[in-house]
DNA sequence: ATTAGCAGTCAATAATGCCGACTGCTAACG
DNA sequence: CGTTAGCAGTCGGCATTATTGACTGCTAAT
């Protein structure tokens, strides 16, 4: 589609802008990068670019800028979405000092992908439209009040408190527990209220109680998220200034349309890229959003990079990838699932 | 110290400009203010207030900005810190919508103080260095991948995945969580660690994770907390351009220095209000910060509100001290004590 | 002690001119 | 015919200057 010169200048052009955020001129193209033709040829080709709408000029006598067309094409011959090694293993590395844990690791990983693509990144836990019952348990707290502590198919945690009627000895509470928790083993909220049970009227408030969590559990999809690197956002100069950054910072902390930037047409392990104006949301009309999918079907979590049309592409699509495949194998353990998916490359769409 | 009208003056001029923003002038005071006194009148007290430091001016023929020590004049000069009723009645409505839930209470204080107060808010989690075991639990997730749930006192749930050497059936999990809960009920993990109990390797295994986990708690003091309206800084039209706001921002993210900010000399229930340049952090010397207590000896937690040495000092003392109270409260309940904290009023110091 | 009035100060804004960074074009070149 | 050198033209950015108007500070009258 575009002559391979055409293109290649074309991508010098990205390259150098989204390093130096200044218009570039025919000159810095020759000087910075291996050309082999004079700047007069450089400027014909930017014209030409111009004119098909590849890049756009501030003003009459300016340097270039790439267009969101620009950055598409960019981004469409970029290749090999590998971390440098010593990236891998500082991962690695820190993946292993917190063990166990899917909200540390959720929030590690967000903390390393907004470090290493300088963007704000956000991941949503894994999450599902029907959580499955795993687990409860009663642990009294005082008199009549007590922690309803439930566990959802995934190492999911929720708790509540109940105020019961009257105070019951914790010995109790674990027999109900244990009594209950072989009949909801493995059902969703559906299945639970369906269950035609003889129950005690103690029974039957934690009965509505675990159906509530899992309601709302259920229900909520965006909303449960780790947020990291908002200060990137402000760091960069197309966005200090601007009233725009101010409407963005807002969503991302209410986390309020965050559902609405994600395109609906994504398959697992790929990465998508959203350039600028093709956002559905009129805020992040300036905003890039890199944004890969992680998980299992009955459990999938997003991980998001947000940051200015102008960054730094092929960093942030191989952080996000990499924390695809990581986060993937993780959760597949917490579902008991071995399927080990096929890793290593993927590309944007 | 300040004579009656002098002090009269100097407060329209605070009130004038945390409402504007902009310096004062002496006609703008006399018309919004019934003062009772001519423009020149005012002029003359003013160069009085500017010379004993309560306010300066950012050049010679403008009008006036209070200083810290303005401000702090100002704070001292406040009373009648309740919020209006119909604040109140809003958030008890809010509060009992999440009954039950300690995270989400401290969510939601930290999303309604910054909302009322329009500026950033952080709630820390109550905390203890010496958290008391409650209760754990045991669940098998896969093979041999179990979750070992951890309650302690405080309805505080903790989580950890521990990877067993050999598969071990939910029923014997059960056991296992059945007889050590009585064991460890109520001791700390120092006290945990010093029993001389007869343990098998798995059990050996899980008391390990129970003290690591305990040991970490205890060890994380800001690290834990709800922020929430870091917008409202770069709404302030002293921060939307400057370096300053960067640094905070920065701060609040990583809640990093945020413990050096709290001054040490504190009582509970009381309302401590930081001034500008009487931040010991640097960065926020052109912030103020206003500091609540909440919780039991057992378990305090700290509310803070962080701006613009500009801020709506009233409606924000007001606001921390009341969720001072209403939180005191609802820890009370969990922490399982029933005195009732003398509440109604506080004041800042 | 208070006040009216006036002179003086200084930021903010607009107007002007100059510089320099780039392009677009044209004509020459291989 | 693609490529290149060179030059004229354009326009943003910066510094300079002028103008305005919002205040104060001072002084003299009340």
């Amino acid at each position: 589609m575009l002559n391979p010169r055409t293109g290649k200048i074309l991508n010098s052009i990205v390259n150098w802008y989204i390093d130096h955020a200044m218009p570039v001129s025919s000159q810095t193209l020759v000087r910075d990068y291996d050309l082999g033709v004079s700047s007069a040829t450089v400027r014909n080709e930017m014209a030409f670019l111009e004119q098909e709408g590849y890049i756009f000029r501030p003003h009459t006598s300016a340097g270039s800028v790439p267009s969101d067309k620009g950055y598409r094409f960019y981004v469409g011959t970029l290749e090999d979405f590998t971390l440098p090694v010593s990236e891998q293993r500082m991962i690695s590395h820190l993946f292993h000092q917190v063990e166990g844990r899917l909200d540390e690791w959720l929030s590690l990983a967000a903390a390393i992908i907004s470090r290493l693509s300088q963007n704000t990144a956000v991941i949503t836990v894994p999450h599902h439209p029907a959580s499955q019952f795993r687990h409860t348990e009663l642990v009294s707290i005082q008199d009549n009040l007590v922690l309803l502590v439930l566990v959802l198919q995934g190492a999911r945690i929720k708790q509540q408190l109940l105020t019961l009627e009257h105070q019951v000895p914790q010995s109790e509470l674990s027999a109900i527990s244990a009594r209950l928790n072989p009949l909801f083993g493995g059902l969703n909220r559906a299945q639970i209220s369906d269950l035609k049970l003889d129950l005690s009227d103690l029974e039957r408030q934690i009965l509505a109680a675990v159906v509530k969590i899992m309601q709302q559990e259920d229900g909520q999809g965006y909303n449960q998220s780790y947020l990291e690197g908002m200060h990137f956002l402000l760091n960069q100069p197309e966005f200090s200034h601007s009233e725009r950054s101010l409407a963005v910072m807002e969503m991302l902390e209410h986390r309020t349309a965050l559902g609405t930037l994600i395109p609906q047409t994504q398959e697992k392990e790929q990465v998508v890229v959203v350039i600028g104006s093709e956002n559905k949301a009129e805020v992040a009309h300036n905003c890039s959003l890199v944004i890969g999918r992680y998980g299992l079907d009955e459990a999938a979590g997003t991980i998001m990079v947000l940051g200015p049309t102008r960054m730094p592409y092929r960093r942030v699509i191989a952080s996000v990838a990499h924390f695809s495949v990581l986060l993937s194998h993780l959760v597949a353990d917490l579902y008991g699932v071995n399927t080990f998916l096929e890793t290593d490359k993927e590309s944007p769409k």
